[in-house]
DNA sequence: GGGCGCGTGGTACCGGGGTACTACGGGGGG
DNA sequence: CCCCCCGTAGTACCCCGGTACCACGCGCCC
């Protein structure tokens, strides 16, 4: 048995969601909301295995409130549901800790489907944005995985060698680096040329755009 | 009515797939292969909507196969079905293109809704895939989007720096700058030193990381 | 008209980065 | 045993990048 907070602002869709998952035994509403500060409260009175999230809510939003829940740490997933498949919505949803996105037009046993799936610890996206998340992402994947054979570059640095190129793509100095690694400036110069001769980078920028494009590197949520 | 074509080199599994899609109206089975060449040679041949495509197989694997049915340009969509999740798998299989990935364990209407989400255009992950993707791809979603209020330095960029911004994020050199743009690299540098004040770097390097971090430069594929 | 932001351009200076070359000790393989 | 790779370190040199400061023309708004 899941337990579900319906959060929306318009109480005949609130209404409408209550019905359907009234209709199957394995969910339980134990709650709604109208806007995103009564779902962050009852998110942390009532403990829902999974909250039912509308993005459009005056005041504040599905998104903040998905934010707020996540940050909580509860064991709550929040499964988000618009009208709109704008990509801001689904980028921010993400974000914020969503572990879903649907469609309000999905058919009730898709909906079902994802509050089963995300209450179980997974996650669910709808198909039709699920192309343009793929389109979007595929050129992060790192080009030694996926591509079959890996880059040769990368298997020609030792451990040592790979070690600095990470460093040089956090944009640390030679300096820096010398001191987090404890090496003269000079070992490190010789590393990062040995880097760059191997890897075919005329610069340490370009070195650094190398390691993002092979996951050597993330954008860091500092 | 979407045609598929069945690629498994265990016949015993074909057969499955075979009677569960004979089994709706709204599928129909146009061929069978056993393995990635057989795959890629039938899939020009019948061109069919869906090809549902299995990863392990003796010879050219799936993901191979799957590469080269999307880089034939023709309609067919490439559904990828696979016993193990592992990570490696999806990646390669989003970068050859496929449009979707799911487990062979899935429940036969999860499996028929996935065709027809692949052959209406549609994408469709496994929600237990899908989990550990949006983990591991929400650090690259641009800061700007998503966390509700864009970044302040961001917005104080003019047109041209952040022309220039992006410029420096490819990796090019002033000089380079200079001569794309049609400037003198004095110029450049003046522009360069505003944008690194205002964004709050010290280097250039740190600028292209900025620029990745906030979506203005993503990975090439060159 | 006077200001101001923006894009353009210049000079001068200096420090970090990159290259070339050399060197040496340790560990592993022929 | 000897050699080679690897990691370490140094010196010398040059150039690009970054900073400080100044300058001018254009468009816009008060």
């Amino acid at each position: 048995m899941t337990t579900v907070l319906i959060v929306d602002d318009q109480p005949l869709q609130r209404y409408g969601f209550h019905l359907l998952l009234d209709s199957v035994p394995e969910t339980d509403v134990v709650g709604e909301a109208a806007h995103g500060a009564e779902a962050v409260r009852k998110a942390a009175e009532l403990r829902p295995d999974v909250v039912l999230m509308d993005v459009r809510m005056p005041g504040m939003d599905g998104i903040e409130a998905t934010r707020r829940i996540a940050a909580a740490g509860g064991r709550s997933r929040v499964l988000v549901l618009t009208t709109f498949d704008l990509d801001e919505y689904v980028h921010a949803a993400i974000r914020a800790g969503a572990s879903g996105f649907l469609l309000k037009d999905a058919r009730p046993e898709e909906l079902l489907a994802g509050i089963r799936a995300v209450a179980s610890g997974d996650a669910v996206i709808a198909p039709a944005l699920t192309r343009r998340l793929l389109d979007e992402f595929a050129p992060y994947i790192p080009a030694h995985r996926g591509d079959g054979a890996e880059d040769p570059r990368l298997g020609s640095l030792t451990d040592r060698e790979r070690e600095i190129l990470v460093a040089v793509g956090k944009g640390w100095t030679n300096g820096e680096i010398a001191a987090r690694f404890v090496l003269s400036e000079s070992t490190v110069k010789t590393h990062v040329g040995r880097v760059l001769a191997k890897i075919g980078a005329r610069d340490r920028i370009q070195a650094v755009i190398f390691a993002y494009d092979h996951g050597l590197a993330r954008p860091s949520t500092d």
